[in-house]
DNA sequence: GTGCATCCTGTAACCGTTTCCGGTGCTAGT
DNA sequence: ACTAGCACCGGAAACGGTTACAGGATGCAC
């Protein structure tokens, strides 16, 4: 049973390189990582026995002695949310085109499974990570800071000056939205938050504030609505509070898609019509804005750039380079689809 | 030197604690890895060592003296598209209970990448793998096979006996889609297939002209209408296809549901009114079923499960046990909504 | 010819585990 | 009392790399 042919049963070693081509093994190792400070003739006869031994470093030495183990960690709340889909496989990318790779963790939104993941994570297995929307207070960040490199995407809270934080523009889009839906010709604009004590939150509604302020509208709280982000009950109840006001808004800003969608269900159920009674804009250009009807206008968040970002300033860090710009901000943008419309003046 | 200052001293090895617990690594290593052969007392002193150093072991020395790594590699082509991510989150949480990883690696559909990100992952890095949707023909599936272990999810071509695969009831659930049509009394019945050359849509195609031969109804090749499993331009055109025949079917199977959410829009256009002029069917039971209106009836992959399923032949497999089962087929379920109606009879 | 800097290369000491192999000390059988 | 068997533990050799350090060629200036 044991073939003659290729039964692999032993794994090319930088030793075996090292005899095929006639050096020592830390000269293999110079060439392999690159270092200058080795003959050309010599570099070819490395590189050539490499070839033809079908060599590959093996990462856990490599880690083991020092080096880098190649791998990131990367946490996610949900893998299955379209969302953080996109901005892994953004990460993800940036991450191939350095040969490295990701190691994924999944924390189901829990606070202890976040912890217990990142110690497991840090303990040898990766170099650094990226947290995305992470759990952890500022304090236990700045803390882990001290020993492990990571950079945060999309913090749910404020977090301390030093901790590296890459967002889209929450504020801008918010009110590039808001402004739309004034220049429409609306002024009783309502708006559905997400979790309040998120941060992404807070600054949608600055920007929504901002924009009416400008205008000089007046901003009625009664307009404002909560729900968990969902399209479920309590986005539900957040679009009929809106809706069965005596004083209904004629547009309402979503701050999420799946809310968006949420919410033109319920007035299709009230037999609002989108956008003719009723404009709506969402916050995120998932995947579903197109595919809705009318589909939906919203703001487009830079997901797969948000992840490259989080990945090339990991790197840099990981490098020791100095990293001027810890907090990056990725710009957004409104795309207008089908869901808004002027103002439908009276009847 | 703007070196991030290591003040956190040294991470706690093995050697740390056996010196604190007075016994030899030897000794610590059993202990940690559960071997019987330690005295109870022993234990118990190395044990408390572990916990007031805050010792956990360093995953690439025990993988590089020959232990495992505990990561185990998923090739997947997209990670932004809600059907992997679920099959992902569903295998990721199974491995989470054994304190393993998962290592990510999207191909983008590229074989060459395929194969190279499978290279990488064999040399060290990983365990095993699971395949998601591979390039890989079975020839290079069965080669790749003699020397490490994987098992392939939802696999594009047939593949050779010997090769673990997890998939869905592909026919069985495109059976009960049909069956389901029938009994609305339909019996001019399309189909709009993905890739002819995947298994998993010839299976389909068994099961739908299966349940019509049962019903007596003769299939028309007319009515079968190839797309590309996308919401685009090329489903469009399919369902152009079918809807503008002078004897247009009046219940269309789609074979996945972003077909056949481009199937209602393009019905709509036309002016259709689903389900009453048209019943609609798809697969997956993806989240767009319950938001597109009306909601879609479709066929339930049971996607954490077979991710779940995945993993845990994979660990059967890197134990060496005897694996009696290879090939698993997971039920598929009918899950009926709005999308589908009784024929309507005549005008 | 000598001294010396420069370039390249090899030796060997790690990195933190696992595990083979053998050595205690103790019990029990003869 | 002697030895076999057993339960427990330690020494030390891997595992496959990286890297500090040392040393052998060279070339060049003097």
């Amino acid at each position: 049973m044991t073939n003659t042919d290729n039964n692999h049963t032993k794994r090319a070693t930088i030793r075996g390189v090292a005899s095929a081509a006639g050096v020592s093994i830390a000269t293999v190792s110079r060439v392999l990582n690159g270092r200058p400070d080795v003959a050309p003739d010599t570099r070819e006869a490395v590189l050539r026995a490499v070839r033809e031994q079908g060599f590959s470093t093996n990462r856990n030495a490599r880690a083991l002695s020092g080096g880098r183990t190649g791998l990131i960690g990367v946490t996610v709340p949900l893998v299955e949310a379209a969302y953080f889909g996109v901005i892994l496989s953004g990460a993800s990318e940036a991450l191939y085109e350095q040969d490295m790779r990701i190691v994924l963790c999944p924390t189901l939104h829990q606070h202890e499974r976040e912890v217990t993941l990142l110690d497991r994570l840090m303990r040898g297995t990766t170099d650094g990570a990226v947290l995305m929307l992470p759990e952890e207070s500022s304090a236990e960040l700045t803390a882990l800071q001290r020993d492990y490199p990571f950079v945060v995407v999309d913090p749910r809270v404020a977090l301390a000056e030093g901790i590296p934080v890459v967002s889209a523009a929450h504020a801008a889009g918010a009110r590039a939205a808001t402004e739309h839906l004034l220049s429409l010709g609306h002024r009783r604009i309502g708006a559905i938050t997400g979790p309040p004590e998120w941060i992404a939150c807070t600054e949608r509604i600055n920007g929504y504030h901002g924009a009416l302020a400008a205008a000089g509208v007046l901003p009625d709280p009664a307009l404002v609505a909560v729900s968990d982000f969902r399209n479920g009950p309590v986005t539900a109840a957040a679009a009929a509070k809106l809706l069965d006001l005596p004083d209904p808004p004629t547009a309402i800003f979503a701050f999420n898609d799946n809310v968006a969608v949420g919410l033109m269900r319920t007035a299709r159920e009230r037999g609002l019509r989108v956008p003719e009674d009723l404009s709506v804009v969402g916050f995120d250009d998932s995947e579903l804005a197109e595919i809705v009807a009318p589909t939906l206008t919203t703001v487009r968040q830079p997901l797969a750039e948000m992840g490259r970002m989080a990945v090339s300033l990991l790197l840099r860090l990981l490098e020791n380079q100095r990293v001027d710009a810890l907090r990056i901000q990725l710009a957004t943008k409104l795309v207008v689809r089908e869901s808004t419309a002027p103002l439908h003046v009276a009847r």
